[in-house]
DNA sequence: CTGATTTGACCGCA
DNA sequence: TGCGGTCAAATCAG
């Protein structure tokens, strides 16, 4: 954790890397007449959201506003101190979940009054898997679970499993809601100083590991819908989309090999060949997505709440469609464990207190000098 | 066997 | 004192 710097930059350089990968796989379904239209979408919106990710490290520092981030068939709600939502939870978790532990200062030196804190709604349709928006790509180990007063369903504790051996102090809470069983309020804090945080795995080798999951596809699931509620996405979304616009332009335009790859440090294996995913089946489409989409974006200073809305369609699959979430909580609390817990993504810390990109719409990307 | 989860006990703040 | 958060031994799972 010596170097911020450099940290922020490997990140930015693996998000770009990522983008990249992604922007290929998206010229090669143009190219596919097979490859549906949803695909494509899906592609596009990863692509987005791994630009909205190095965008935002490229603006990380300045102060960003949480915004909503729209990822996959998700969308995000961001807050920074829990509104007190519909689960009925009496107690406003920030109020106090911060102010103690104090012993625990021994994992590191900074309070965990300082450490940045954030929530996110996620909300899980009947039918799908829960991991998805549970899953924000770290590896995550719970430590506890208690049943909070006024609330239906125990709140769960994880922290990162790295924290022993790196002293990741990240930690997250997990709280069904309690009138809309279907959404997860996920209350992160901390921000992950593992080298998984940082890039410890490459993206590629990451999706390398995952196998099937190695492309990313989230279902396109109308993700723009999902930000009515939200006027600013929009209009994020559609800076994003009108940058990578230049992006895939320029990528159809060229050639794979065209790629300035060596500007970027692409590990051997990220250079994800169609014929090793030529499709995407739904169950990896679920996976990659929690592996490697959970939008880390969140604003500690301003209080937006991101709200996962995830489409049962992608999700069904992962459990085969036949299991009913909602059965019990028991069950879910399984279902959110397993989620939190199998998973492990390099991406980027979630716990980045920025939201909001300043993202210019005329920005392109042909100019690689801010990677200095 | 190792690592993760469970769960009751404990701690500390309001 | 009550409650949220964490610890840690027991248990589970791969």
């Amino acid at each position: 954790m010596a170097n911020m710097g450099d940290w922020e930059q490997k990140n930015l350089v693996e998000e770009l890397t990522l983008g990249m990968e992604l922007a290929k796989q998206l010229q090669i379904h143009l190219n596919v007449p097979s490859s549906s239209r949803e695909a494509r979408e899906v592609l596009v919106q990863k692509i987005l959201t791994s630009y909205e990710k190095a965008l935002s490290m490229l603006n990380f520092g300045t102060s960003l506003v949480g915004e909503l981030h729209p990822v996959g068939g998700i969308t995000i709600r961001n807050s920074e101190s829990p509104p007190s939502h519909s689960t009925g939870s009496p107690r406003s978790e920030d109020s106090d979940r911060d102010t103690r532990d104090q012993r625990q200062i021994d994992y590191g030196s900074s309070s965990r009054k300082s450490m940045p804190r954030w929530t996110k709604q996620v909300r899980v349709n009947p039918g799908m898997g829960l991991e998805g928006p549970l899953d924000d790509g770290f590896s995550w180990r719970k430590y506890g679970q208690k049943a909070i007063l006024g609330a239906k369903y125990p709140r769960g504790y994880y922290r990162c499993t790295h924290r022993n051996v790196q002293g990741c102090l990240a930690t997250k809470q997990v709280q069904r809601s309690d009138e809309d069983p279907t959404i997860f309020e996920i209350t992160y804090r901390g921000r992950h100083t593992c080298t998984q945080a940082s890039n410890l795995l490459p993206l590629s080798q990451l999706r390398e590991n995952q196998g099937p999951s190695t492309n990313i596809t989230i279902e396109p699931q109308q993700n723009q819908l999902h930000q009515e509620n939200n006027p600013h996405t929009q209009e994020l979304l559609l800076n994003f989309r009108r940058g990578l616009k230049v992006m895939t332009e320029d990528l159809d335009s060229h050639d794979q090999q065209s790629f300035p790859t060596n500007t970027f440090q692409f590990p051997s294996t990220s250079t994800v060949k169609p014929e090793n995913n030529p499709l995407f089946p739904p169950a990896m489409v679920e996976n990659s997505f929690m592996g490697n989409f959970s939008p880390p974006f969140i604003s500690p200073s301003d209080s937006v709440t991101n709200y996962y809305s995830v489409s049962p369609n992608e999700m069904q699959h992962s459990f085969g469609g036949n299991k009913n979430f909602q059965s019990s909580e028991s069950e879910l609390t399984d279902i959110i464990s397993a989620a939190v817990s199998t998973t492990s993504s390099p991406t980027v810390g979630m716990d980045f207190p920025f939201g909001n990109v300043n993202f210019d719409p005329n920005f392109t990307f042909d100019n690689s000098g801010f990677l200095s």
